[in-house]
RNA sequence: GCGGACGUGGCGGAAUCGGUAGACGCUGGAGACUUAAAAUCUUCUUCCCACAAGGGAGUGCGGGUUCAAGUCCCGCCGUCCGCACCA
């Protein structure tokens, strides 16, 4: 009996199948049509275990669907714009081109030894021009349309490196490299107007039957569409100009419980009082310090600074409310400012507590009413209105009309919808992006690129010695002349966000003419995406600029889809055990450190790789010290946390197959999967252990009933699974067939089951499934093979177990008649030798009876 | 801080509609085959009490609804993801 030998089979197969152009999309076939698209990956240099699972299980879906007689459209390509390139060019001294294609040819090599049924020939990578040219003609499409403009926005500056930080760069309100405290500073930036789209973006979600709910809701609070009252304070002295302060509240209702008012530290209102008043500017200027992450605001203490200036009640002349600046509101949403309700809202109640104000209860907490509120947390839910005065006795929702229709008969406010949705800022101070297609012009102010001066090309000659922009920084890249008046000018030197090359992509996989982005009808031919697999983290951000670009794109009636992608999976991640190592010091080490000898027991703490480390008598321990290493949490794979297994030598090993077989294993896909070598080792044998039942198949006749409807279960339930992407459920499916076959004697029954599983196992374990195929006969590629029909005859059951209770506790089961009635099952049931011992003479109750499923008697 | 999810044996998980909790796999134990090992095969494996028959407990914790709760409701705890310049 032979092996199967993967490291012959899986690259003939692969050869075959592109020699073949089995996986090519025929866009004129006239079967049916299925787009299948996993999120392109970043190409940071080697693929890891999270891609793999990532795209074989979008690879199932793919050869499934063929097998069900769909042209499928499966696409691979390169998110290849993007900050670590330029990390890699300031480190290695590497241009961020000649690393990014050479990660992108490595990790081609790495996902073509795993088998995946994709058309290569669509393959595109962003940092091309031959991609990001297309994206500038849409960019100046959206300008044209007015969907794009210009607006001051803040950024992380770091004072010292001269730059603009990423988020992700400032840690702790510092700058990564130089340490220094990062400022919030404003710049003139590009913008587009996803807002524009608010209410429709919101609306679509509701037709998004294929989406998770969750991801869903995720967006719906990310749009986050709130009903309130826009209105005006009159302020004590006027400031600036101004004698009124408008304010944003959704809680219009709770106007009498206010006992503050307080503006964002960048409100105007904020910054002429920081003129006049030295106090002022300094706690403006601590509010500025530190990152422009909401997270990084919203989580520092509540600080405020009060102006001395008040704000008047609306509803009574003599009522002064303190006006503050306060670090935690945020000026990109409502006004920027807003009135404090501490009864009713924790940050509010913080803000009082600390700063002595008044804390009124104006919703009655059940039987409390009283005006003064006690204790540290607040009251934000429903109930009647109490010391309102005119809103008394009013519910939540009534009292909120009651104030809005006051405020707009008065004339001070008006009822408004509010967005927490702001614009999408896409101006990047970086290098390795789409060169935004603008030029400066002093007299005609920013001019769109000429169509024939496409696409507008990064420079090569950049360096990467000095931190900051290297665009800005080129000695010519940003000459240029106005293209209405000729005058010089200057070449815009800002970049697009990388979320842009992303928010179509899709499309261009779709049609990719080399004139224009893409050909209407060619792309709507395969639109929208039917099943689109990713990781959650990009729930919100990636997936709704990607349906706001699809929009803009059918407002200008270049595409009529308006969502591009109907379904959506959002997958987990791959995890694995860390490896830390206490060990004392080199002489180096101490050295480097500053530690003296005093200290030589202090040791030092390092991340070991699992190939570091080896396994003896349950302990684990370090290969080349010996010492035990202590295991750390399992956490998803990273290379500072150096728990990745890379792919490469795992696939040289045990085969493509027996990769994709442990991914699909065990864990439900939208969870995360741990990575273990006992794991990655049952899946090889069970590999093996399929090509030995096929191999030794043996045909014979007689008809072996049990195993028949065994078979016509799993052909329904595996491809059930397939379709909800439970792969797990499928691979055990699969199992328990196989378990079955071995069991069975040699039949005709045993020879057919044999003969199914092998198409079953197909897309999951193509190589195996196609040396299976040639081997029993099979015609032509089992890739191109149909999937087999299950027989609904033999689907159903003719006798089932019923379980039988007493007061709901299980004492004994009986096999009876499928659809049996009831009558006749409580019979059965009450005549139970272990139920007249519970019964012990007592009458039953009650009895309940569930066909086909259990009788329970009450006693 | 705000928003979203998740929690079941030693481990990953299954349980489609509120109806037999633990399918399937991993690990581990015992045995067969072998000169031996690997591979393979057989068998057991939620916990507690019991020789057994059998009994009791049990789905993060505390309550509730129900004839019946892993599943529904209320309140906690823990972990993870996102928060607009990471991709």
């Amino acid at each position: 009996m032979s092996r199967f030998n993967p490291q012959a089979a899986d690259a003939r197969w692969q050869k075959i199948w592109e020699e073949a152009g089995t996986f090519h999309a025929d866009t004129s076939a006239s079967r049916p049509k299925c787009y299948v698209l996993e999120m392109f990956p970043y190409p940071s240099g080697r693929i890891h275990m999270g891609h793999v699972r990532n795209y074989t299980m979008g690879d199932v879906l793919a050869r499934y669907r063929r097998m069900t007689g769909h042209e499928v459209l499966h696409p691979m390509g390169w998110d290849a714009f993007g900050m670590p390139a330029e990390n890699a060019a300031m480190e290695r001294k590497v241009h961020p081109g000649e690393w990014t294609r050479a990660n992108i040819a490595a990790m081609r090599d790495q996902l073509k030894r795993l088998g995946f049924a994709l058309d290569w020939s669509r393959e595109l990578a962003t940092c091309e021009p031959d991609y990001y040219g297309h994206e500038q003609a849409l960019f100046l499409d959206f300008f044209e349309a007015g969907l794009v403009y210009r607006k001051q926005s803040a950024v992380n500056w770091d004072p010292v490196d001269m730059t603009v930080l990423a988020n992700e760069q400032v840690i702790d309100g510092k700058g990564w490299r130089s340490g220094a405290t990062v400022e919030r500073r404003k710049l003139s930036q590009w913008f587009l107007k996803i807002t524009d789209f608010a209410d429709d973006l919101l609306a679509g979600l509701e037709e998004l039957d294929g989406w998770p709910d969750k991801v869903k809701l995720m967006q719906e609070n990310w749009i986050g569409k709130s009903q309130g009252l826009r209105f005006r304070f009159k302020l004590n002295r006027s400031i600036a100009g101004q004698s009124t302060l408008t304010v944003f509240t959704t809680r219009p209702d709770t106007i009498f419980g206010a006992s503050f008012v307080a503006v964002a530290a960048d409100h105007p209102l904020a910054a002429a009082v920081a003129e006049k008043n030295p106090e002022a500017a300094k706690f403006v200027a601590e509010c500025q310090a530190g990152g422009t992450s909401a997270a990084d605001i919203e989580s520092a203490e509540k600080k405020g600074f009060d102006t001395g200036m008040t704000a008047i009640h609306p509803f009574e002349e003599g009522w002064e409310l303190p006006l503050y600046i306060a670090n935690f509101v945020l000026m990109d949403y409502g006004t920027g400012a807003i009135f404090g309700v501490p009864a009713h809202d924790q940050r509010d109640l913080d803000f009082a507590r600390k700063y002595s104000l008044p804390v009124r209860r104006v919703i009655a907490d059940g039987d409390e009413r009283a005006a003064e509120f006690e204790g540290d947390e607040a009251f934000s839910g429903d109930g009647s209105l109490v010391n309102s005065r005119f809103l008394d006795g009013m519910e939540v929702e009534e009292a909120k009309s009651a104030v809005i229709e006051r405020a707009e008969d008065g004339g001070w406010g008006e009822g408004t919808t509010e967005w927490r949705l702001r614009d999408w800022g896409v101006s990047r101070q970086r290098y390795w992006g789409t060169p935004i297609p603008i030029i400066h012009c002093e007299t005609c102010g920013p001019v769109g690129v000429p169509r024939d001066q496409l696409p507008v090309v990064l420079p090569e000659d950049v360096d990467f010695e000095t931190p900051g922009n290297p665009l800005d920084r080129h000695p010519s890249w940003k000459d240029a002349h106005c293209p209405k008046c000729g005058e010089a000018a200057r070449r815009e030197t800002d970049t697009l966000d990388t979320f842009a090359n992303s928010s179509w992509y899709f499309i261009r996989f779709a049609s990719q003419p080399e004139d224009k982005p893409f050909d209407k009808s060619e792309a709507e031919a395969w639109l929208p995406v039917g099943q689109y697999i990713g990781g959650v983290e990009h729930a919100i951000l990636h997936l709704l600029y990607a349906r706001f670009w699809t929009r803009a794109l059918n407002r200008l009636g270049k595409l009529d889809v308006k969502e591009p992608i109907s379904g959506l999976f959002t997958q987990g991640m791959v995890t694995h055990e860390t490896y830390l190592l206490n060990r004392p010091p080199t002489a180096d080490e101490r050295h480097a450190l500053g530690w003296d000898d005093e200290a030589a027991h202090e040791s030092i703490s390092e991340w070991l790789t699992p190939d570091d480390v080896e396994r003896r008598a349950g302990k684990i321990f370090d290969q080349r010290s010996g010492l035990e290493v202590s295991v750390g949490r399992i956490e998803k794979m990273s290379k500072s946390k150096k728990n990745t297994v890379d792919p490469d030598p795992i696939v040289d090993q045990y085969g493509a197959d027996a990769v994709r077989w442990f991914m699909l294993s065990d864990s439900p896909p939208e969870r995360d999967l741990e990575w273990s070598e006992a794991g990655i080792e049952g899946s090889w044998r069970f590999v093996q252990r399929l090509w030995r039942l096929i191999d030794g198949n043996e045909a014979a006749d007689g008809e072996d009933a049990d195993l028949d409807r065994k078979l016509h279960r799993t052909i329904a339930g595996v491809g059930a699974d397939i379709e909800a992407l439970s792969f797990n459920k499928a691979v055990a499916k699969i199992h328990e067939l196989s378990n079955a076959i071995e069991k069975a004697a040699p039949s005709a029954s045993r020879d057919t089951a044999i003969r199914t599983m092998v198409r079953l196992v197909a897309p999951m374990a193509p190589h195996l499934a196609e040396e299976a195929w040639q081997a029993m006969g099979g015609e032509g590629l089992i890739a191109d093979a149909e999937w087999p029909e299950a027989d609904a005859a033999l689907l159903v059951e003719d006798e089932v177990t019923i379980a039988v209770q007493v007061n709901g506790k299980l004492r004994d089961t009986l096999a009876a008649a499928k659809g049996a009635p009831k009558i006749e099952l409580e019979e059965m049931a009450l005549a139970s030798d272990k139920v007249a011992k519970q019964l012990d003479g007592q009458e039953p109750k009650k009895v309940i009876v569930v066909p086909d499923r259990l009788v329970n008697i009450v006693i």
